[in-house]
DNA sequence: GCGGGGACTGTTATATTATACCACCGCGCG
DNA sequence: CGCGCGGTGGTATAATATAACAGTCCCCGC
């Protein structure tokens, strides 16, 4: 069995959050580059709002701010963004709020899991081998072949469980 | 580490169904009787049509069905059913899908592993300790106290497997 | 240059899923 | 009786997501 990769734990209340959406957007960018993908000015503006901080955001969200900047932005625009921004693992979507959130690793292919606070909110990416191994060979054993995992734990992260 | 509960695995294409709707509609009856909830006729005649077979039902499915019996349903009655045997454990929700399915082991609580197949759309409830345990220890390494999981598995079951 | 094709975006319309809110009813109980 | 509460009926609307088609831009081959 591997080793669980070091995984983010939640960000402090007040960290540099601008570093965050710099070095999303950078890898972004790099990612793109290197695999010939586009980024386009849309995708990148979306891809921006998505991390203005660490919790997920709805799509219509991002259509208002979208429509804030002057774009008359309609849902097929902020739908075709995301899509590709799923689809190039820059961000992933929460099945369980029908949200985006940005990728934390954005560097290679995953499906982790998340650690979504019902209090603040915020989201965390884990990436536990043992937990997708072990998911991987149960579901083998009654013959079923995984193609795409969804795991999504609810509860409190630890400032908002301190603070009751 | 307890071991795995003994899962169930994807039922025979020609498998006795009916005995399936029953018996999960008789367990209804005396989950509700212990718990002194009310197992109303709306509630009762829902629960039945999400046991016609093994497959994932959206709400405004069972809306039409429940017109066709003559009653007048409208949005609200199905969200209400529904809400009532998700909370009494007769039914999951599988976030992925937006849609329902009746519960394998309504006898005790438990949040289950989903395996779904994206061919035929027949759905499984696994429920490996195993997993859960890692999942609840990795999360609370973290700091994060769980309180619900949403675990959901698409991929091919072992008969659409088999015929590629 | 210029024409064809593909990827991206704009726009309209609509589908799908879910909830807010208020009225009524039946029933147990003080 | 009158009250409250859980359940249901019904209207309206919110929130999320996609279909379908037209226009634009740019690369690329000729």
């Amino acid at each position: 069995m591997t080793e669980t990769r070091p995984a983010d734990s939640f960000p402090a209340p007040e960290h540099d959050h601008s570093e965050c959406i710099e070095s999303a957007l950078a890898a972004a960018e790099e990612t793109c580059r290197r695999r010939g993908l586009r980024f386009t000015p849309i995708r990148r503006r979306v891809l921006e709002l998505i991390w203005q901080n660490h919790e997920p955001v709805g799509a219509y969200h991002l259509l208002d701010q979208l429509s804030r900047d002057g774009r008359r932005a309609m849902p097929p625009t902020v739908y075709r963004a995301l899509e590709f921004l799923v689809e190039a693992g820059l961000v992933h979507r929460l099945a369980t709020l029908n949200a985006f959130v940005g990728c934390a690793h954005p560097d290679h292919a995953h499906q982790g899991q998340f650690l979504i606070c019902r209090d603040c909110r915020r989201v965390v990416e884990m990436e536990s081998a043992r937990v997708g191994h072990s998911l991987r060979r149960e579901a083998e054993a009654l013959g079923f072949s995984v193609e795409e995992q969804s795991i999504e734990l609810t509860g409190l992260c630890p400032d908002c469980s301190q603070a009751h």
